[in-house]
DNA sequence: GAACGAACTGCAAATCATTTGCAGTTCGTT
DNA sequence: AACGAACTGCAAATGATTTGCAGTTCGTTC
């Protein structure tokens, strides 16, 4: 918790009552949530909405979230580790919406050739995978 | 160009003169287009945005063309071959927005290993690459 | 531990992409 | 030529996200 609260200071920023709020919440889940999420889970009168977005902004802009495209027009975001670039991948239920963390990433190679063959620089990449969770399918 | 206009008709639907046009402006583009530039790209008075975007989602339906991802909240749009599944993915450069199309793909083996896993079906994936072109890097 | 300014906040209004309701129009068929 | 289902333009509705602004709060300074 002190952690959290140090790295935002670090980027000269402050701490405000609903920002250890919103930092508190995101502890607390390991899968991407939704500003609307995070503001909901806020306790009545924690916070507003576009205070949520702003300091996603800020805590993208400072490394210590990483946003999420599932694909349904929503950005959602993760806190990752300090030091950490919190790349990985999530397999999404199409039914239910549910999120399973892929920690495996055999990208590398691969991108190094894209980026290579096509003469591009600082090549990174955004991959999902989507499916039928066995809750689902029965 | 009676192809496209034999596709449509395929799935019972009407060849109107918007849609003519919009399928023209298509097939002259080899890059996913949104459904602002496609209108654009319309000689004027050629039709509605809601027009075009009413047809883009029945064209995807029909599996005429293909929706693309690639970040920025802006759905995208390619005219895919028939039989085709039209399945690939982009380097996109972000200063410029400019887009390659990656045939290859290596997904094949890591998805059914992350399907198996996690007991998804029907387990598909996203993937797009993002980077710095050769003309932006000057 | 009071004062000060930058950073932050709530709230409402503005944007942007996308969708939808509706009344009038057009295509393909009868 | 007539008919009904599809389709269209236009405007209004949604939903996510952003922004302007006036008032509030944090971290620092004295």
């Amino acid at each position: 918790m002190p952690r959290l609260a140090e790295r935002l200071r670090r980027n000269s920023r402050k701490l405000t009552g609903p920002r250890q709020a919103i930092l508190e919440i995101l502890r607390q889940h390991p899968h991407p949530m939704s500003n609307k999420e995070i503001h909901s889970a806020l306790p009545q009168g924690g916070g507003d909405l576009a205070t949520v977005y702003r300091l996603m902004h800020l805590l993208e802009k400072s490394g210590m979230v990483k946003r999420f495209d599932l694909g349904d027009g929503v950005a959602r975001f993760e806190l990752i580790e300090e030091g950490d670039d919190g790349h990985h991948h999530h397999l999404i239920c199409t039914r239910c919406s549910g999120v399973v963390e892929i920690e495996e990433c055999v990208m590398g190679e691969l991108e190094e050739k894209i980026a290579a063959r096509n003469g591009f620089k600082a090549v990174t990449h955004r991959l999902e995978f989507f499916g039928i969770c066995p809750d689902c399918q029965k």
